[in-house]
DNA sequence: CATGAATGAGGCTTCATTCAT
DNA sequence: CATGAATGAAGCCTCATTCAT
């Protein structure tokens, strides 16, 4: 969409940036988004206030950058290890959410919090959202052709809900002290929650061999 | 719950108070929480600035009472004509939570916003979510006691992801307009997904086949 | 300056009007002059806001005739049986002034600092004072035409700094915490280093001569 | 005194910090302290509302700088040339008092206004105050040891209320335009009064010359 | 590029005063 | 007369943004 000039930073320029890029995710995490003022971020990167805008011109701007970076990381295309078993293939994709949100739990709640007031920073989420939800409508529509799966839902709208299941769930029990869940029994139940939602025959069989 | 003095309001008190609710809601859901002024809702109820202090000590304060408005709505008791069968019961408990939800959806998706930078409020929304949990879980354990759903996931852990698929589906179709189902499929759906997942046998009935 | 009509008040507005000028005194002497709201004084009046207003125009208004009472009280006319002795008239007048502000300390301290924001309660207060000045001046006026103090010091330079000497004490002494005098003690050198600088022959009697 | 780090201000932050402590005295002075803003403050000196939050957070702790130079002036170390003669003394810290009220009345009535209402600003003057009248209170108990003024009087009830026979009549004279007397016949009457109160010898001999 | 002081719009809050009941 | 809710002017303070050094 944007066309970008690339401008390229000295050398100096880019420790600076990076200074500020870093300086920022740690106060947001430490204070919230709202409350970090300009100068908190100046002050922990050891920069001036001026410096700040010479790189971004708003938080919000610098937040979005850490929100891309975050969403990549919540995100991975599945490493080809996985093989091709349904199951397998969605509990990889729950641990990488689960884990990569457990790590950063803290800023992916105040992102999405942002998220609220920060349209543009919103398309980003939905974006990435859309993604991980259209790779699993993908999955969902080829076990209904190949029959391992009934087709009395809409593959878009289990898709969506079962996502936002494990998503949902990341977001309370890691974005808030409240609730404390073991993570990898969360995976694993995630998982049988995800599969039997879609009726998924077991372990797909063998083969069986005469 | 409060030890505060109920102090009785006098019937114009009533009204500017009433004034003031309805007047912020009103604004709270064109322009968003932070953006709205005390003097907008003050405009809006056609009253005072100072006559918002008179009843609130903040416009979180008034948000508060709002999102209290909306939880019970939101998680109301099931009816008695429900009737036992789970998946009537979990079918209905997902149509109120759906129904109120969309009915709602522009403010509660505020408050749920607030919630992250209100204490208070988050208690208030932890409470009605804890309760709605807690009903799920009691159900599920109920149906594994009674050997219609396998015991192979914790009750606990299961009502926290049950209940958020339906809340996070919620909170992204109808708090923001870019994803647009058709509700009464949606609760079919959820709860098809819902009691596959605890592996529910179909038609508890007997059947019975000579 | 004014012509006030006497205005009649009923009984209960007589009471009202008590009511509030009691509750003013002690809210003052409470918190402060400036801190005191309007509304502080109908509380402990145990009145409505409006009817302050039904009497008095003002905080101030009111102080004043706080003050008014108070300066009576601080500087009354020497009684009768004083007798004529300069000593006895001097130690009478600072014990009188020493024990009504000891009395009234807090009162009056916040009165006084009253004082600098309001002309027309300055004026009641430089009334007062200029009074009992008047006095000392003349006391000392007669010592020096009697040849019982000597002529080298302005009668109402001498008056004014004497005066002061005592107020200056009481005001230091008893409006604030910090120092700690026995008054009787205080009384005593008041007038030892008052009769003192007025080199006042000792014991003036001695009369009979040979 | 305090361990607050020193910051060092550059050239042109000095020069904004001054502006604001002369304009304050000028407004302060010319409305008084409570009737200022801060807004004012900013225009006479011709900076920024927010340039004033830069250098102190209120006007209070501005006044208290302005209160802490005064003090320092009013009692100032009595010097060299001075010599040992006691009423010598006594009439050059009358001087330098009378003096220096004399110069910066306005200013200091109004400190001392505040005070009521400020505690840290009352510390300093008490602080100020309470060197001025130890150094009295020594200067007593010398001539009481020397047998030079009788002791039936308390060295420090002594000092405290001639210190306060001269604060007072500055305060008074200089402080409102109500009185006026000439400064130098003041300052002579104070030692007079103030000599003859101790009792002192008048000219401590020297006589004696073959 | 970096610096950080200066700017001032904008929101918050208080409370003396009014006035309808 | 009493009541107390309503009013809104006025001051306070913050902080994103600019710009001279």
């Amino acid at each position: 969409m944007s066309t970008e000039a690339p401008k390229p930073l000295t050398r100096r320029a880019e420790r600076t940036r990076a200074k500020l890029v870093t300086a920022a995710r740690k106060v947001f995490e430490k204070h919230g988004v709202l409350e970090t003022r300009i100068v908190d971020i100046a002050k922990e990167a050891g920069v001036a206030v001026g410096s700040f805008y010479t790189y971004f011109e708003s938080k919000e701007e610098l937040l979005r950058e850490v929100a891309a970076t975050l969403y990549v990381e919540l995100i991975p295309p599945l490493p080809a290890e996985v093989g091709p078993d349904p199951r397998a293939r969605i509990e990889a994709g729950n641990r990488a959410y689960v884990r990569a949100y457990e790590k950063n739990a803290r800023i992916l709640t105040l992102v999405q919090h942002q998220t609220l007031s920060d349209a543009t920073l919103r398309g980003l989420y939905e974006e990435a959202r859309a993604a991980f939800i259209a790779r699993v409508e993908r999955s969902i529509r080829r076990l209904q052709r190949e029959g391992l799966s009934p087709k009395d839902v809409s593959p878009r709208l289990a898709a969506h809900m079962l996502a936002g299941m494990v998503h949902e769930f990341c977001y309370t029990t890691f974005g808030f002290g409240t609730v404390d869940f073991d993570p990898e029994e969360a995976v694993s139940t995630l998982t049988t929650l995800w599969t039997r939602a879609l009726a998924l025959k077991p372990e797909t069989k063998k083969k069986s061999k005469p």
